[in-house]
Formats: structure tokens, C-alpha cells, sequence
DNA sequence: TGTACATCAGTGAACGCGCGTTCACTGATGTAC
DNA sequence: TGTACATCAGTGAACGCGCGTTCACTGATGTAC
């Protein structure tokens, strides 16, 4: 199966940015951004990457970059851009195979965890740099956490709708789902793969207890108020 | 009251270093680690300080930064458990007062918004930089992480055997409740003050659905097991 | 109490390095006619 | 089809800067006797 690296992405990049006159693209707007995923890792950030670092990874002069990105935040908030679409066309695919409540929260899980053992850099970059950078940065990262929140959302109160079951708060419920999955995965990135089943498995639990929880309330919610 | 940074605190950091000798003890390790702290804010984290800028801060010679910490990465991993047990002392203060379920979780989020609006470094710190950095650096974050979850696992177990009520998976129940403060924290961090309110309902709301949860599948554990 | 000595936090100067950014220039590509 | 021209991605050289780290040295503090 494809990551979410797979060339397979770059026509849209191209034709995005390729628009002027007509004229014959450029290939180094993705080396650029290509070269800066292969050296993102479990132990380099976005953020420690220098200008001429990723210039001499794309096999182009330092001064070339800025004929592509006004400076490094520009460049990382294409990244993170392109990560989040990436992973949410993932595990949207992955979701829409799910016929129930239940099975929405675990195959959401097991894509998620999939695309971690895969080494996946961009989901690397979701996963490690959400709380550092500049305001732009910080905000490009909210934004794609947000369309998640919203794509759950829209998927658990569908299936919630199917069965007899109602949601307190699909929102919340959404939004305390995805944070915590970031949040968990952010940490079993840096273990070694035998480790991370544990870690899927408390996973699945506490997102249960979240499900079981804005159901319980759902149903008491005409007795409580 | 004190916040994490008031200078209390400092005893315990000279007492804990100076011991050799007896002889008199320099302050600068102090100037250092307050000189370090009055430079990470909001948009600044630890890992984007230079040794120079921190030297410069404290008012003393860039390498006299070296007779007391080997280099950047041991400060930060210094500031990284005085953040943690700094607020772990106020949390679990705040926490002691409670003596239900519901109060242990509500005076949690109140002390810890509390710490958030006072603008603590150390708590930027805990909140910021839990993801990037060395693997020294992630592994200090993690031990403060696990504490909390380990007090709070206590507090919980504590409250729910003096209630009818029991706790399925009390560890993980803990851990997805801290993880969960930590994340949504992180982001509350970036907003105007008159907007952390909301955040802060629902993050009692999310935490909320957690312990309902918990409470639910331990009541039915019997039937479904 | 006085003196010689040991310790060690702090210093000033210097090093080589990689960095971001700028400049004027090149040369391939596509357009107008 | 052929020619003159415009565009603009990419370049090589150079800049000043702040960085981490090293060295040999200072001088205040405390100890031994």
C-alpha cells in the first residue's frame, strides 16, 4: 500500500503551483520539500533544519530555495499541510469501510498506528512538532488537527444515527478523541516496534471509555437535566 | 499564592548541589536556570536558546556556563524536572483539599488553568517541549508525565473506594486523563485569556466523559466479561 | 592567630564553522510576429 | 519556419554574525598546621 510520501501526491503539488503562463514546471519545488521529509526523523525536527541543510539535500544552491518559499516557516507550514491531507485521505479511506461505532473508533486506530510503524516522515512532523514554531506554524498544525475533529465527528454522529445510541457533545467527544491520539502516538513513535502493540491496545481502551462515556451521558442526559 | 518560579523553590536546588565540602556555594547555577526561564515564553522554547543567550542572561562568561552543566541538554533537562515536580506539589496541594471523584478532577483543571494564567515558565516549558529534543531530553518529559499519572491514578483509586463506584483500568484511565490536560492545555497557551474559560469547560467536559466511562464498563465488566 | 597551600568558579581572548541573506549574472524556455 | 525578445529558475561568490568550544589564567575561599 501506498505511504504518504508515495510520488503518487506529486501531480497535485505540480499542477498547484505550476499555473504561471504555461510555461514548463520546475521540478525543485518538490525536490525542495522532498528533501526536507527525508531528513525529518524520529530525532530531527522541522524546526532544527537549516535553509542551506535542505538546499544541499535537494542538490540545489542555497539561494534557490527562495525562489520557492519566503524562508523556513513557509516551508513547514507546506509540510504540515500536505501531512494533514495526506493522513486524513488515509484514515478517511481506512473509515469508510466501518459500519459501526465501534469499528469507526478501530479501524481510525489501526490506520493511525499503521502509518506510525510505517516510518511515515509526515506523520512524524503531525505528531512532533505541533507545539513549537511561529504563530503561522502553530496555527497550520490547529487547522489540521480541527478537520480531523471534524471528519470524526461527522463519521461518529452518522453511525451514532444508525444505531439507537446518541452523543453527548460529538464535538468534544471528537475533539478529546483526536488529541488524545496525537498525544499517544507522539509517544510510541519513539519506541521500538514490539512496544507499540501495548501501546495500541491502551489506545483502543481509553478511547472506549471515551465512546462509553458521552454515551452514558447521552442517555442520562433527560434524567441529569 | 507562589507560582512555580518563586524563588521558595531555590533551597532545595542549593542545598541538593552544593554539598561538596561545605565550602561556600556559588550562586550562578541558579542564574543560569533563572536566566533561562525568564527567556522561554510563549514563543520561545528551550531548545531555540543558545548557550551564549542563556550566559549572556545570567550575567556571566559563556564559558563559565560549563562548570555547571555539560550543555544545553542537561539544562534543559534540569528545567524539565523542576517543572515537573514544581507543579506536581501545587496540583496535588490543590488535590488534597478534594474529597470526591468529581472534586478531585475539577480542582485539578482549576490549579492547573490556575498555574496556565499566571503565565509559569516551567509550565510553558512541560506543555511545549514535551515531543522535541534529545532522547535524554523526551525521557525526563515522559518520568514527570508518568509521575502525575501516578498520583492522579492514587487519588482516584482513593476516592472511588470510598464511593460505591469502581475503576476500570484506574492506569489508564489516569494516563488518558493527564495526556488529555496536557494536550488541550498546550493549546489553551496560544489563546487570549478571556477565550481559556471556554477551554477550560471543556476540558472538565472531555475529562468528564473519561470517568463516566470508566465507571461504566467497571460496573458492567461482570456482565460483558 | 598567622601563613602557606589547594581548590575551583569564573574569565578574556581566540578558533573555526555553518548560517541566512544579498548581489549581479546566466541561460534555458516559451512567446510574438 | 525563423528570429528577436521576455521571463525567471537557478547560480557562484561574498558578507557579516552568532555560535559552541578551547586555552591558559586569575583570584577569592577554605584548609592544614
Amino acid at each position: 500500500m501506498p505511504t504518504m510520501t508515495d510520488p503518487v501526491l506529486s501531480p497535485t503539488l505540480v499542477s498547484e503551483e505550476s499555473r504561471g503562463r504555461g510555461r514548463k514546471v520546475s521540478i525543485s519545488r518538490e525536490d525542495i520539500i522532498t528533501a526536507a521529509l527525508s531528513l525529518i526523523g524520529p530525532n530531527r525536527s522541522v524546526s532544527t533544519l537549516s535553509l542551506r541543510e535542505v538546499a544541499r539535500e535537494a542538490g540545489v544552491a542555497p539561494n534557490s530555495f527562495y525562489r520557492h518559499f519566503r524562508d523556513m516557516d513557509e516551508l513547514a507550514i507546506a509540510l504540515i499541510d500536505l501531512a494533514g491531507s495526506s493522513l486524513r485521505k488515509i484514515i478517511g479511506d481506512a473509515r469508510h469501510r466501518a459500519t459501526s461505532e465501534r469499528s469507526v473508533v478501530q479501524s481510525s486506530v489501526d490506520a493511525f498506528m499503521e502509518q506510525l510503524d510505517a516510518d511515515d516522515k509526515l506523520l512524524h512532523m503531525l505528531l512532533r512538532e505541533g507545539t513549537a514554531g511561529s504563530e503561522a506554524f502553530k496555527q497550520a498544525v490547529e487547522r489540521q488537527l480541527s478537520f480531523f475533529e471534524d471528519e470524526l465527528q461527522a463519521d461518529l454522529v452518522r453511525l451514532a444515527g444508525s444505531n439507537q445510541t446518541g452523543l453527548f457533545e460529538p464535538a468534544l467527544t471528537a475533539k478529546a478523541m483526536t488529541r488524545l491520539v496525537f498525544a499517544i502516538g507522539a509517544t510510541a513513535m519513539d519506541l521500538p516496534q514490539d512496544q507499540r502493540a501495548t501501546v495500541k491496545k491502551e489506545l483502543a481502551i481509553m478511547l472506549r471509555m471515551i465512546v462509553v462515556g458521552t454515551q452514558t451521558m447521552a442517555s442520562s442526559r433527560t434524567v441529569r437535566r
